[in-house]
DNA sequence: ACTTGTCCTGTCATGCCGTCAGCTTACCGA
DNA sequence: TCGGTAAGCTGACGGCATGACAGGACAAGT
């Protein structure tokens, strides 16, 4: 499928060089962790790594390519995210349960990869389809279950028939990253990290089914 | 209040000063719309205002600064956002068409300021106090009145009293400030333009009053 | 014309970028 | 055991951005 793992210049990479290949993108992962992503220099992660920008530029064009493999990597990952959603009853208790996990499920993973999908955020903001496409990879994973609940809610005449269900459902996800994404930004708001997710869970619920939750 | 512009190095701009200054500022704005933010350098800023790179750091201290002056300034245009929200009622038609122009006026904002606001929630997302101060100063603006309203609804017991309105208000507007910055996004959910809006504002209604909208 | 303070830029040391040639290391077949 | 071959790494280099400074250009008042 995806080949060998290949340097610029073309070689295939054996076991020593994955393994450098690897370092330097942990390096990476944990300089994006603790730098502005703008700050970010190539020197740096080498010198991390114990090894020379030469080394780095032997497996990554430069920086953000680097960044898009670690970004590749997670996106593997966020596949799983589906199970949240899929198969999923949006009915009576089940339906709260339901949104809870999915709100729970969705912050710990934006979490875990805070610092890597920040910088995916920032390049598909920008336009670059590169990041952009990585994104939706992950999003997509729950937009499309949580769309397809929406339309069975409809079928069923549960839901209003004007309503899009791409659109809710997108939108849903964007406001679950986004509040991930600044989650410290609502301690100013003086809203503590236990009454956030009861309150997501909330607006989620509302926005798929249209009702209040019965707990 | 502001006292004069200074210069770096302590001297007071005067009118030509100023108006370099400004120069370098809005050309910066461009650059920032047309080039990823890690790539935008000191020296093509000063290259496209017609001035040299010296120039542009007797003004501010690097490209950050300059960032953060721009961001001020759209801070301030940001207040004006409150009125999408003081004083509107939310019960009836009237509802339905509170959330429509907040919706309308909030993606609008987003939208004009759309470069610098990418800028902006990457260094608040990195835990810069200064880009997080700006934005919390943008969101306040329509989530403190938001939060009013939810208050208000509580208080008449029309909303759940184990609603944190702070959350829900603060979940909502993040919501449409994502929605705002990856709207091309949705394009490939097949969703387009028109529709978003009308969701979005159903979203915000449920989310503020627990109840659908009566258009 | 002269002074004063603002405004701009040439220049320079420093440091990162990105590339290449060349050296070292590992593996393998004879 | 001994080359042979390809992988792996780095020193070194030209190029460019950074950021600081001193000094020249300019406008305004006297």
């Amino acid at each position: 499928m995806t080949g060998q793992v290949r340097t610029v210049d073309g070689r295939v990479a054996g076991r020593r060089g994955q393994a450098t290949r690897q370092k330097l993108l942990d390096c990476l992962s944990e300089m994006l962790s603790s730098s502005p992503y703008r700050d970010v220099k190539v020197i740096d992660v080498a010198r991390r790594a114990g090894t020379s920008p030469a080394t780095f530029y032997q497996y990554f064009p430069d920086v953000e390519g680097a960044v898009l493999e670690i970004a590749e990597e997670m996106a593997k990952e966020g596949a799983g995210l589906t199970e949240l959603v899929a198969g999923r009853s949006w009915v009576g208790k089940s339906g709260w349960q339901a949104a809870e996990e999915l709100v729970d499920g969705f912050l710990g993973f934006w979490r875990k990869h805070e610092a890597i999908l920040r910088v995916v955020d920032l390049g598909a903001a920008e336009g670059d389809k590169r990041f952009y496409k990585i994104r939706m990879k992950i999003l997509n994973a729950v937009t499309n279950s949580l769309t397809d609940s929406v339309k069975e809610l409809q079928a069923k005449g549960k839901v209003d028939k004007d309503v899009s269900p791409a659109a809710v459902a997108g939108s849903l996800v964007a406001m679950l990253a986004a509040v991930a994404s600044h989650q410290k930004g609502f301690q100013s708001w003086g809203v503590k990290q236990a009454e956030l997710k009861p309150n997501l869970a909330l607006l989620v619920h509302l926005g798929i089914t249209g009702k209040k939750p019965t707990k």
